[in-house]
DNA sequence: CGCGAGCTTGACGTTGTTCAACTAGAGTGG
DNA sequence: CCACTCTAGTTGAACAACGTCAAGCTCGCG
């Protein structure tokens, strides 16, 4: 029983985009304040309007960001699959957290100490440029998405959503969807009913073929037509 | 003739959140590497997709940031009002500028060079952190505004943007608007003509009251009622 | 006085949501 | 082993929200 600790924080350190501008004290340092945990798939990791008192450190499994609407009705604004970072943009702010985070495959992850990251982060240069990094990354992800609710219907949003799964979450062409149909749904901003439709006609038209869980882009060149085209 | 340089560098470091943590031989080095320059209504400051060699700092003037969309209907981002900074995503990632800035009143600002900031903010943590806070703004208003599309419809995104301009843009309430009813159309994200038909109800119903170019909010606990429910 | 840009108004069509009924599959208990 | 239920997903029909198109208006300006 008791918490245990069976991450080595070097191994982090070398492929985390954050951690790997460190200094073995402060990796000590973090090491200190580090905790691990497991998520379940469903369960929620950070949850929105609660104190953002820590950043998280992915190491295994796949996340969700989502933000909460009224009536159940979440929208995902971006997967996490490790290695990641994430911190909150509550964190200079009003210290708390802005999205919830949830599981959706199993997640191993290491909850670190605000306070403590802030710390070196005022010593080590090269952490906090790495952290506008990401910062700005987020930044961008979040226009993107807006340019997406903005311009794009049913369809593009559809084909957009199949060729981001394809090749930023389960990198392989057939992929077997560890998301819900719902989840579907709150990626693109669309009723759970279109996107069952838009998915049935795309099957018809013979652009994926759809067995079960997996999925397969039949007409890669074709989705990301319609993905620009609206 | 010639470039003057007619602003005071020390006077916005007094007012500026970012610069206000400078020391005086930074203050003087930023001073040697910034351009001052004036806008008129409607120039393009940044333009999305050149190269983003500056960060700007806003001394005077209103000026709009931009997303550009097919068919030349853009959608408005965000208003900075002096004194203000802005630096663009683009910073650590492709260094190009994501967003179109451009002046809505006349605007004075200085364009700093980005490795001088740069330089200055490796050795100045708290004008880093400073930079991360504005970063973290930025982003909490772009969630809401995804929220405001995911969720709002017609009659609440216009109600939303009537406060927003009356309380963060002109700092009054019966307010002399300087942007056109096309901007106001890309504030919202709605077409010109549905925003025209808002206002017109918003009319009858006695909520707020149009003279010419004056917009007085008569009744704004209404208005806010709107704008949050939809 | 006449022109044109910006704005308004109305009619119409499209898009996508909602509601409701139905289906399939997984888990449960008799 | 078979009904039973529960959840996730599908399908269809009706409706509402909004954008589009087109015509008309207003006001500033030459």
């Amino acid at each position: 029983m008791g918490f245990e600790k069976n991450l080595i924080c070097f191994d982090c350190s070398m492929t985390s985009p954050v951690f790997c501008n460190l200094k073995p004290n402060e990796i000590a340092r973090i090491d200190k304040n580090r905790i691990e945990v497991t998520f379940n798939p469903g369960e929620i990791i950070m949850k929105s309007g609660t104190p953002n008192t820590h950043v998280i450190s992915f190491f295994e499994g796949l996340a969700k960001i989502s933000l909460e609407r009224r009536g159940g009705r979440n929208f995902i604004l971006d997967f996490i699959r490790p290695p990641s970072f994430f911190s909150g943009p509550g964190l200079f702010i009003d210290k708390k957290n802005h999205f919830t985070i949830s599981a959706v495959e199993l997640c191993k992850l290491c909850l670190i100490d605000m306070d403590t990251f802030l710390d070196i982060m005022r010593e080590n240069t090269k952490m906090a440029f790495a952290f506008m990094e990401i910062s700005n990354n987020f930044i961008l992800n979040l226009v993107n998405k807006m340019e997406s609710l903005l311009v794009k219907h049913n369809y593009g949003r559809v084909a957009e959503a199949m060729l981001y799964l394809s090749r930023k979450i389960y990198y392989s062409n057939p992929f077997k969807l560890s998301i819900s149909k719902k989840e579907l749904s709150e990626m693109t901003g669309l009723s759970k009913e279109s996107v069952s439709r838009i998915l049935h006609e795309f099957t018809d038209e013979g652009l994926i073929q759809i067995t079960g869980k997996t999925f397969h882009l039949l007409k890669e060149d074709l989705l990301e037509q319609i993905s620009r085209n609206g």
